[in-house]
DNA sequence: CAACGATGTGTAATCGATTACACATCTTCT
DNA sequence: AGAAGATGTGTAATCGATTACACATCGTTG
């Protein structure tokens, strides 16, 4: 590999004055730099970055820490970082915790030792340990998708988008909505959007009937099951719309109902959320709702490029998102 | 941010003794490893990789250079790929080119500069320029999706998927058979899925009729259009059934076909290639094809690995595939 | 014309690790 | 007992960049 000193030595200048053209900064000789320029044209010369982060303690790398990385969410979010970390020239340095919460920390210390200029974290479980990880470390973190005590955050509307969802539900006269949820150990998507749930229902006078309730755990097939459960567990009595909680367990869910010859949305209304690619084609279409995961991702890259600058951010976003009213209710 | 130096100055050692220690070589006393070992959880120290990469040349990290990162292609491949890199420890640096190929050079040299032990090519066009690039590379790579000449590629069956899957139209009596590609510029989508169709035609004896073929750009809008035209262009003859190089292009086609009352398959049937979730769950669920995208990543990883050892691996690959019969066809 | 700022370049220290080499001590074997 | 090998540790060079500092030359200004 050719270095910087080959590159002075052949255009018989010090490597100084080579690092100088390089970097743009002090003075060059119109002479020195288009000898510079020759040489490094002809080498294919590329300077070492490796030896220059550790000079400047910059790397212009950028960690993700995701929890799943062939996930309609995670490929839409990567995709908005990207967008913003590209104009900057920063890299996207891709960890994935496959739902592991121990990875997280793991992860974590491994982008430290890579001196990462920042992390992004689309974290799943936030226990306390993860807390004290990332207060000390030297590196700014932002945290996507869930709140983190003490570093900047942008999350999903959780609350209002499922609240609004359970308000077309129940302003299209359902009485008796079912749920498909997942486990509550996922704070926005487990908690937060089955809190809405029970607060709609309770808000309107309506009964929360647990046989009505069901959990999967994010894939179509969970979903299949869940509805499954709920439409066997009490024949007697079966809910007139359910809302489930992400896009995929709601085709799932869906799948049963078609299969069993329910008629989508006349015998059961079903609503999702997340808008899946998918969603706007199946029949009937699904009701659904738009966080905007691209855009989310952008947003919290340039959050993150703020709190590198040093910028006195706002600390805690919320993202907009909108319901999209399709035939599935 | 704490060093080897700090360490062994806390611990009452040279840095060679923590060195020792850290990467478990040479010899290391039962005391001096305690106590190293204790400073460094207090400590939480983490080696720097910069200085490490420097002295070692190694840097434990892999580049991928995708067309696209927000791909249902694009994820599948890339969790594979972490699946074995992580086994190994590697890290994975994204990039985008976006389809433009100037992109992939710029790619190729930057992830030179960043000492990348390996790269995985996930390219769309191979032109001249690419490959001498490839060439002074003094970086193993390994491409996935296309062959390029003189490194380690798998490619997908894209020839005999085709073919596959026109014999399945052509079996089920089918004369009149469009087509909707994309630009030929891509060698494997837009190329070869294109001449598997003539080819098929032809051996039947069939006729190509050009205003049953139309060109798309990858999109579910596209293929929609696509299919406009086809029909449109000449209301007297249409074809029976038209096959689609890719999933979403299908489904766009599907639409148009459902929106203009055409029954799919009965009037028009419909085949694509990829075999995209929501093909699963559209009504009719699509004929596709199952390149295995994961498993693929996982291939290629291997192969960039055994590449990276200097193994002598076999040179081009051909990745399984499978034909999913469903109900468009 | 003396002084000063702008321009252009080089010397050498530095970043934080790895590793060849040298040296000391302790075991073990003949 | 003496040699050979195993064990344990430290010294110092090295990887390839950046950058503070020093120095030289040139044009401009009062």
């Amino acid at each position: 590999m050719t270095t910087i000193n080959d590159i002075a030595q052949m255009a018989g200048v010090s490597r100084t004055t080579v690092s100088r053209f390089l970097n743009s900064n002090g003075y060059v000789s119109q002479e020195a730099r288009e000898r510079i320029e020759q040489i490094i044209s002809e080498t294919g010369y590329m300077p070492s970055q490796s030896a220059k982060s550790l000079r400047t303690k910059k790397t212009g790398v950028i960690g993700i820490i995701l929890p799943k990385i062939s996930t309609e969410t995670s490929s839409r979010v990567v995709s908005g970082i990207n967008k913003v970390m590209k104009k900057k020239g920063m890299q996207i340095l891709l960890t994935d915790t496959e739902l592991d919460p121990d990875k997280e920390i793991e992860y974590l210390r491994l982008l430290k030792s890579r001196q990462a200029d920042g992390i992004i974290l689309l974290a799943t479980n936030i226990g306390e340990r993860l807390q004290k990880e990332i207060e000390a470390l030297p590196i700014p973190v932002v945290a996507l998708g869930q709140e983190v005590p003490g570093i900047p955050s942008l999350t999903y509307a959780d609350y209002d988008a499922s609240s609004d969802m359970m308000q077309l539900l129940v302003g299209k006269d359902h009485k008796k909505i079912g749920f498909i949820g997942v486990s509550k150990t996922d704070p926005a998507v487990g908690s937060i959007r089955q809190k809405a749930y029970i607060d709609v229902m309770e808000r309107q006078g309506l009964e929360v009937n647990e046989s009505w309730m069901a959990e999967g755990d994010f894939s179509i097939e969970s979903g299949y099951e869940a509805m499954k459960q709920i439409i066997t567990s009490n024949r007697s009595e079966i809910p007139s719309a359910v809302f489930c909680v992400t896009d995929r367990m709601a085709t799932g869910a869906m799948e049963y109902l078609k299969e069993q010859g329910f008629r989508v949305p006349e015998d059961i209304a079903v609503a999702g959320i997340g808008d899946a690619v998918m969603s706007k084609y199946i029949t009937p279409s699904l009701t659904t709702v738009d966080y905007y995961n691209e855009e989310a991702g952008e947003a919290i890259g340039e959050m993150l490029l703020a709190t590198m600058e040093g910028k006195n951010y706002n600390k805690k976003m919320m993202h907009k998102y909108r319901l999209i009213k399709r035939d599935s209710v």
